[in-house]
RNA sequence: GGGCCCAUGGUCUAGUGGCUAGGAUACGACCUUCACAGGGUUGGGGUGCCGGUUCAAUUCCGGCUGGGCCCACCA
């Protein structure tokens, strides 16, 4: 079949697209007897549409499962999307112009599910129309009820085997909304504020002067520290503060993280809302514990004469009170960053209330242990993770108060208190709505249900689990665990880390055996993209200007794990590389119209040359490849083919293609063969990287000899054919014709222009150069040639070159 | 502040203890009917800064500067 004159990706990728999914291309085989390959493929937050650092990350990994599928495994990739975040939470309010905290919960999930519902096909359509490769049809949504009953089994089984245990904790609190929030959901702020410096009495009636810039906690101080090593209060150590005001009597201890240079040196802990009181606490037990704020940040009847309070307002009055009684000493104006909600500006407050959390601060080792049997790719961002591990203080809570979500399946008994957990067999429950299966033991039927959520890494934690289990039992052996998990290394310490812990405490096996982690696409200036900056770039609209297969050897060129800042410019290159190997095909094509596959039975030198260097190009792309140093590939297969191939081996068989009366059927039919396999190795090594004009070439010209029905069905090259004798002469080949088209362009002259003599000396055999001496008189027109070989003679240089115009 | 990573022509990158540091893109010159003007040939242009190890450093080590991600953040 001819090959068209122009390639026009438009049409041609949401061809194939279809093509792909019609024939079921990428679909797993429960019953194939090859080795699986399975991925844990990251599930997007369907929070928009897919942004650049998607198509970056999405690409590189299917460079490496295009790569598996054709060397043979059978492939297990499945897709899913997370939809049970607050990001899916926060984008439905806005769509919808809701607030969920003030809507009844089971109307808010309803809006939720019916909308994400409406609006996940149109958010998949994106990575299909990347060309990621994953088999759609293998697919959940983290908070459909396969997903729930999954996350909600794991909460059981942990909670059945002590893991997962409640207990008053501190969440994160934004006092303006009224809502629990996440880490992920705060940002930093430089705030002006004010340090006071109080002064309060020891017991023998010193005065001490702490600083401070939460006054208005004051009523909820429970301790008061300084560095062990600061001598000017080493003798105070032990002794009660007397604090002014309250008259509260408040020991003196001492505690590394203070820093004797600031303030005072010396600091006051107040039980509610602060964060280092938080930290200080896990070295200082504090018995009778003060929480003075309401949820809504106003003060209650423990902070006795403020109560009913803003924080603000209390700030202020408390300051007033201190003045009065000559306590304040001095007030500095400083800037420190604070957190702050990132939706309203306000300042975080941190309250305690009860959380469920799974216990895992003991199993640091254990988890350290598990992420070194895992294999990294690259190798150092193991260290984030165990980093990460070594610097955990806290178990992992679990319960987010949120509305859309998946209900911890939980009930607390009405009489006595007792927690009674969902039985597997009812999975999913909703606890607001059903009931448990049975009474409590007590023997009462009356019961509260949970009404938090799980956090969505809890969930999310679970996507080997999740996947899997669409199959059953048996396949499930052979997918897990399984063999990749691709992701981006922002969130190694929460994704990566949570689902080696949670396979830990389910399976006490690796969630997989390998991970490949991407970088960021950064801003044309080498900073970070974001909503905020504007410098966000849509990656439809670069799949609609340059084509998907641009987009991915763009991300083909960065080595996995380092970020790349994102030029436009640099999408063109891509387009070139398309339109080149059209170009070569469509030549390919002519000059095997009438080739039937028929191997040579002696091939020319050329040939064993070119097929001697596409061998080593082989060798290496599948070393690469199995490395996942996907961009070594694209880069060696890239060279081959532009400079190798097009440049020099095209345009040295042409002449035989063209003249097969003058240099015999034979030489031609070599040339053919030449041309046929390195042409069809070189489509194959690219198939993983441009997976749409390559199946456009294959589909075009290669099916009708082949016999797969797509070339990512095809098997990956595998050829060895080094001749290093026959690379050396080649090589002195191209060195020849590359040293005539410099004399032709400094003479300013065609590169047909005729060379009257062409006068070499070499290293060369007279028997070798006889086999080339034709090839080089077409490629550089040469009207006569002077050959002398060189031998032991030892000139300065292997080769030189006279030319005679 | 801590950890990890990165630093190569204007821009994006490859690579190496020693050949003339490779390619892409941009730019200049020339060529061009035989696959390709979204082309071909060719040219100029580069190892961030300071120190150390070494016969020799772009490569190894230390520091600095700049950038990225994660963490902790000042009572």
């Amino acid at each position: 079949m001819d090959i068209p004159k122009n390639y026009n990706p438009k049409e041609s990728e949401p061809k194939w697209l279809e093509f792909w999914e019609k024939e079921k291309i990428y679909a797993f085989d429960p019953e194939s007897k090859a080795e699986v390959y399975s991925v844990d493929t990251p599930p997007p937050t369907v929070s928009g549409n897919m942004h650049i650092g998607h198509s970056f990350s999405y690409s590189q990994q299917d460079f490496i499962v295009r790569f598996q599928r054709m060397s043979g495994k059978n492939i297990f990739y499945p897709f899913g999307v997370d939809d049970n975040g607050l990001a899916t939470e926060r984008m439905i309010e806005k769509m919808k112009n809701v607030k969920g905290q003030f809507m009844p919960r089971q109307e808010f999930v309803k809006l939720c599910y019916t909308t994400v519902e409406k609006i996940r096909n149109d958010f998949v359509q994106d990575w299909k129309k990347l060309g990621v490769s994953a088999d759609f049809n293998i697919f959940y949504s983290t908070i459909n009820k396969h997903s729930q009953k999954i996350s909600q089994r794991s909460f059981i089984e942990l909670y059945k085997s002590g893991r997962q245990y409640r207990k008053e904790g501190p969440t994160i609190w934004c006092p303006e909304c009224r809502t629990a929030i996440a880490q992920v959901e705060m940002k930093d702020e430089e705030k002006a504020t004010s340090l006071v410096h109080i002064e309060a009495k020891t017991e023998k009636g010193e005065p001490l002067v702490f600083a401070t810039t939460r006054p208005e906690l004051y009523p909820s101080c429970v301790g008061i520290s300084v560095n062990p090593n600061d001598g000017r209060y080493k003798k105070y150590v032990g002794q009660k503060i007397i604090m002014p005001l309250t008259n509260a009597g408040i020991e003196l201890t001492t505690d590394e993280m203070i820093d004797p240079e600031f303030g005072t040196g010396v600091v006051y802990f107040c039980s509610s809302g602060d964060a280092q009181f938080l930290d200080w606490e896990t070295r200082h037990p504090v018995k009778n514990k003060i929480y003075i704020l309401n949820f809504d940040g106003t003060m209650n009847e423990k902070a006795g004469v403020y109560k009913g309070l803003t924080i603000a307002e209390t700030r202020r009055r408390i300051v007033e009170d201190l003045s009065r009684l000559g306590a304040v000493k001095k007030t500095e104006q400083l800037k420190h960053s604070v957190n702050v909600h990132e939706r309203c500006g306000t300042v975080v407050e941190y309250m305690v209330s009860k959380q469920w959390y799974i216990k895992y601060l003991d199993l640091k080792e254990e988890f350290i242990k598990y992420g070194r049997k895992i294999k990294w790719y690259p190798e150092h961002m193991r260290i984030r993770y165990e980093n990460w591990i070594n610097g955990l203080k806290w178990d992992w809570n679990i319960s987010r108060q949120r509305h859309f979500g998946i209900p911890i399946p939980v009930w607390y008994c009405k009489k006595c208190n007792a927690i009674i957990a969902a039985d597997e067999n009812q999975l999913p429950v909703d606890p607001l709505v059903d009931k448990p299966s049975k009474k409590c033991k007590c023997g009462s039927g009356d019961f509260i249900g949970e009404k938090d959520v799980l956090d969505t890494w809890a969930t999310s934690s679970l996507t080997p689990d999740i996947a899997v289990a669409l199959f059953d039992k048996k396949t499930q052996k052979k997918l897990f665990p399984m063999n990749l998990r691709p992701q981006a290394h922002d969130i190694i310490t929460f994704w990566l880390f949570n689902t080696v812990a949670k396979s830990y405490l389910h399976h006490k096996e690796v969630p997989w055996h390998n991970v490949m982690i991407s970088g960021f696409v950064l801003d044309p200036y080498g900073k970070k993209m974001s909503k905020s900056k504007g410098n966000v770039i849509d990656p439809r609209e670069i799949i609609e200007k340059y084509s998907a297969d641009s987009l991915r050897f763009w991300a083909a060129g960065s080595r996995l794990g380092d970020d790349m800042p994102f030029q436009e410019k640099d999408l063109v290159t891509g387009s070139k590389f398309i339109t080149k190997i059209w170009n070569a095909s469509k030549f390919a094509s002519i000059h095997l119209k009438d080739y039937d596959l028929r191997n040579p039975g002696k091939l020319h030198l050329m040939e064993r040359w070119i097929l001697s260097k596409l061998s080593k190009v082989v060798k290496e792309s599948t070393e690469n490849f199995m490395n996942y140093e996907y961009s070594h590939t694209k880069l060696a297969a890239e060279t081959f083919f532009w400079h190798t191939f097009c440049d020099n081996y095209l345009e040295i068989i042409k002449d035989r293609l063209y003249n097969a009366e003058r240099r015999g059927e034979d030489a031609r039919l070599s040339a053919q063969y030449g041309l046929y396999q390195t042409l069809l190795a070189i489509t194959k090594l690219m198939a993983p990287i441009m997976p749409f004009i390559t199946e456009e070439l294959y589909q075009l010209y290669f099916k009708s000899h082949e016999n797969s029905k797509s070339v990512h069905l095809e098997k990956w090259p595998d050829i060895n054919l080094i001749d290093e004798h026959a690379e050396h002469i080649g090589d002195f080949v191209v060195q020849v014709v590359e040293f005539v088209r410099r004399q032709k362009t400094a003479k300013q002259l065609s590169l047909k222009a005729p060379v009257k003599k062409l006068t070499i000396k070499a290293k060369i055999e007279e028997t070798d150069f006889d086999e080339v001496e034709a090839e080089i008189r077409a490629a550089t027109s040469a009207e006569s040639i002077v050959f002398e070989p060189t031998r032991g003679k030892a000139p300065e240089k292997d080769v030189e070159i006279e030319v005679e115009f």
